[in-house]
Parts: structure tokens; C-alpha cells; sequence
DNA sequence: GTAACTTGCAACCTTAAAGTTGCACAATTA
DNA sequence: TAATTGTGCAACTTTAAGGTTGCAAGTTAC
């Protein structure tokens, strides 16, 4: 099943998975003894980052060392670029002024 | 229970949410005439987004207009921070546009 | 060839999320 | 006061996610 790329990036678990990624390229075994749970189930994370392309897989032998794919991360910034734009415009806006005040006077 | 705000973006209903909040302030009936769903399950979404913060509720007499916070959204602005750096260093480090090459030529 | 190692797949269990229906409560309107 | 409207809360069902264990396939080392 094609998995969505928001859903891969809810797990704390695949989180961390992609920050330790950024570092260097690890094996799903030095992987899992990152974390209290089995190999599997940080074989199952594997899966789902790689389904949706945030890593990219390396064999080397009989090893399979895990790519950071930096590339697709920018598809969040893209998504958040229709916000973006909101957060710095807001707080020009005066009625956005006002409301944020009488929210503070509570 | 307090929410994660990546659990709550996770969902492509309450992107759609955020993304209707970001035009104009609504109140939970009018939402749900805009999905396929009932008034309830909408009425779900806005509690997940109003607890961890992405969403501020106004109160205008038995109305309750619910608007974007946007200042929340910064937060998974910062998280993506540290794979920005990321993305735009790693073209330019010799290894990574070796592989890259390699890649293609498969 | 055989044994050890690395990984992925399948089956299963448990828990939580997303949806529904029904009801209760506050605010407006007649 | 009584009826209507807008909203939230609770109970329930269904489905999917995250975890476990067991097994099979490919690779390396003896």
C-alpha cells in the first residue's frame, strides 16, 4: 500500500529513525539497537519510510545500509509554504492584533 | 490527552481543516457541510486540532468560530530545520553526488 | 557443503484512531 | 415558558497501526 508521506512522519519512532539517517547511513540492525523493540519492528518502520521514498536503500553484501533522501523531505516545506505566508502576515493585520490581546487579558 | 501536532497533521481531513481556517474563521457546523461526513466526527478533528494548539475558538453567542493559529504551525517549521541543512549541503558533498550518479546509471 | 549472519515476509495480538448514533446543555427565538 | 439551533460528550463499531514471534531466502565464513 502506498503509504503518505504525513503519516510516515507521525511516529516518533520513524522520527528518530530519520534524524539518526541525517547523521550517517545505518544497517536496519544498528538501527534497531538504537531502540527498545525488535528488529522487526523497526523493519516494519523501514518499510514505510521507504515506501514513500524519505530513505533510500544500499546493498553491500549481505548488509543493506539506509540513505537519508533529503530530496523528498521538501515536500513538506512546499506544503508549508501556504502557511508560511499566513504566520508572517498575520500579525499586520489589525483585527488579528486586537483578538490576540483580549486573549491575553483573560 | 494532549496531542502530538505531527499526529494531528497526519490526517488529510484536518489538512483540509487548517487549510479552510487559513481563508476565513468558521464554526464546526459550517465545516462539516464541506465533507462527506457527519457534524460529530468533524466536531472529533476540531478537538484533536484545538488541543494541541493549531486551532483557537472564539466564542459569538451559541456560535463558536474556530481560526488558525498559525504561530503553532512554526513548531513543525523548526523540526524541519534540521533536515533543510540538510538538503542543501548534500549536492555538494562529493560521495553523495557519486551515488547519485550511480544510481541513474541503473 | 554447512553453519552463522542479515534481512524481509506472513500470521497473529493488542490498542487506538476514525466514524457513527444518541443524548445533554447552553443560547437564541417565538 | 417552550421550541429550535449549535455544540460537546459518551458509548459503540470497525478498521488499521504498531508490536510480537516464527520462518524463509540470500550472503559470508569455516
Amino acid at each position: 500500500m502506498k503509504q503518505d508521506i504525513f503519516q510516515a512522519i507521525a511516529d516518533p519512532t520513524r522520527r528518530a529513525i530519520l534524524t539518526l539517517l541525517t547523521i550517517q547511513a545505518l544497517t536496519p540492525n544498528v538501527m534497531a539497537e538504537k531502540f527498545d523493540m525488535s528488529r522487526q519492528a523497526v523493519s516494519k518502520h523501514i518499510k514505510v519510510l521507504h515506501e514513500c521514498e524519505l530513505i533510500r536503500p544500499e546493498q553491500s553484501g549481505r548488509e543493506i545500509y539506509y540513505h537519508f533522501n533529503a530530496k523528498k523531505m521538501q515536500e513538506f516545506d512546499h506544503w508549508l509554504a501556504q502557511f508560511r505566508q499566513n504566520w508572517k502576515t498575520q500579525f499586520n493585520q489589525l483585527d488579528e492584533v486586537l483578538s490576540t490581546i483580549k486573549e491575553q487579558k483573560k
